[in-house]
DNA sequence: GTAGGTGATGTTATATCATTACATCGCGTT
DNA sequence: AACGCGATGTAATGATATAACATCACCTAC
């Protein structure tokens, strides 16, 4: 603890995981969609996790570390795609509700614009959820 | 049906709702939080309200109304506080995990930027959330 | 005015998501 | 050896949401 840390990102390599917390995060980066808690849970029934809280224990330590999103308006949880998991402030998420896909979005703009909001109404954020539910590029056409 | 409308925001009155609705509309309204459909059930079993279902049900078409948000960082329910409920899209919450409040913010700068990023990714968005969790400027106080 | 359609309702049961409570273990420090 | 501390395992429960099915109220068409 050298106290150049405002937050507590150490984002620990996949090394300094847990065997559940590996197990759990393995799972979600091998998955094309959002897994919940629950799926989760089925496919590592065979590593010897049986109870969802060994999941959801797995998952609120990744949640710390940044290296997992829950996606609220589907109770559900994706591993972090960003490149070195640069920026965990005012991530968008664009979820195809046909395939499932999700696009991890930054965008200045967007950044910028929910500053001002927050801003103007005097509010200190503490996390901010962006979720857009729709058709992706591939799904629009079919 | 004259065919002028393209969605199906008809804007009900309250006086259109069904008892149960109306009942359901109410409580948000006069709540000075969010409410959960179990939270709102408990304030109407006085009135004959038993099953979630009814609630859900009755949220369900309030929700088609756009006379009602769903909070999907809490799973819970806000009246829409929009005078005339004008614009149902991109609207931004700001909610104080300390005393509850909610503010319904809608910003242009906020919708062009989550314009520009769906055309850039070719997604077709349905249902855009934007939520806010953190300190009311009352509760920073404090 | 009666047959049928449509949307709301009531009820039971069940599915899905998440946490509380408590005992134990591994491991580094004192 | 004693302790602290974080991770683990397990059972039970709480919280959120839907499925399935029967019925009712109302409107419209014939």
């Amino acid at each position: 603890m050298n106290g150049d840390h405002h937050h507590e990102h150490a984002h620990a390599a996949r090394s300094d995981l847990t065997r559940n917390q590996s197990l759990v995060f393995d799972t979600l980066e091998g998955a094309d969609a959002p897994l919940t808690a629950y799926n989760i849970l089925d496919r590592l029934n065979g590593e010897g996790l049986r109870a969802p809280l060994q999941v959801y224990r797995a998952l609120d330590k990744l949640l710390d570390l940044g290296m997992v999103h829950r996606l609220e308006s589907l109770n559900a949880f994706v591993a972090c795609r960003h490149p070195g998991c640069a920026t965990h402030e005012a991530v968008a998420f664009a979820i195809c509700d046909d395939c499932g896909s999700v696009a991890e979005i930054t965008d200045s703009s967007l950044v910028d614009a929910l500053d001002t909001i927050t801003r103007s109404a005097d509010f200190k954020p503490r996390k901010t959820t962006v979720e857009m539910r729709g058709l992706c590029s591939d799904c629009q056409a079919a």
